[in-house]
DNA sequence: TTGCTTATTCGCATGATTTGCAGATTAGGT
DNA sequence: ACCTAATCTGCAAATCATGCGAATAAGCAA
């Protein structure tokens, strides 16, 4: 996703208007590894700006994505996260406090499907499961995330 | 997942009742390549045995998931899917209509997560998007499948 | 076969997530 | 300051899935 400046300018070349919730939802949007939900941005965003609306949020991401400037992404059927990370990119989901982590991967061009088929693919999305590295450290188990995980 | 015999089996020594309608889902889903969801299965079900629940539907799915039977996969956010396939497989879906293939990869050893991360990882699944065979053929494109797509 | 015990089934209520709708509000230009 | 269209908000509703209690039936024993 592009800066909240750029986005702002995006908007206004668009004909599209500048509101405080989209201004605060750009910030909070930006540069964000947290792969939030609707609802995590909603809770944030209600601290911030006390009354502003939970459908306010959903269009906003859903405008955004349309405009892609973000995706959307889904890990085991559980609610829609969004990413504001354009980069072709995976991701790594910790089994212990669901944490998502983006991951890129070398040697991706080496996968291939195998055996004969005609299937022509024009993305490949690959999903780790496992242990982050904070969960993994035995040591300072107080300071672990909690669990995140939706489902 | 086993055949309806050795899955009938497998109830019995754990104790479990062999009901018509376990019977019936068990035959649906053995050597099922379609992924359903559990609204698919409960209409093929529904013709079959009328009066079956959508419920026992849902809870049988969840048994034999239990059981290690049965896996569950999502795609895109859409309803969750059953796939009685245990073997070590991925997933290509057609962006056209919707179908979702099991598909083995090869060289997927290759694939590591390139940088100094931590992250170490139990399990991979890949997911290809693209066109299938049926959707990519110009011609008779009259028997094309439906478009199955949840969303 | 009859009866008993308990797993299952079924239908409905409920929860979680997301979208549709319509009226109130406001950004941005005149 | 005013207008108009875009936006925001709250609520209803759609979709998918699960919890719960009452009714039912599978499997076992006599």
């Amino acid at each position: 996703m592009r800066s909240p400046e750029q986005l702002v300018e995006r908007f206004r070349s668009e004909g599209l208007k500048i509101t405080p919730q989209r201004q605060l939802l750009f910030s909070l949007l930006h540069e964000n590894a947290e792969h939030p939900t609707a609802e995590a941005l909603y809770t944030t965003a209600s601290a911030q700006m006390p009354g502003i609306s939970l459908r306010t949020v959903y269009q906003t991401l859903t405008d955004l994505t349309e405009m892609g400037e973000l995706s959307q992404v889904t890990f085991d059927g559980g609610a829609v996260r969004f990413d504001p990370n354009l980069a072709d990119h995976h991701h790594a989901v910790c089994n212990e406090c669901g944490a998502i982590a983006d991951v890129s991967i070398d040697h991706l061009d080496a996968v291939s499907i195998s055996g004969p088929n005609h299937f022509s693919p024009s993305s490949t999305s690959v999903v780790f499961h496992g242990t982050c590295a904070r969960c993994a450290t035995p040591t300072s188990n107080l300071d672990k995330p909690t669990n995140n995980q939706t489902k």
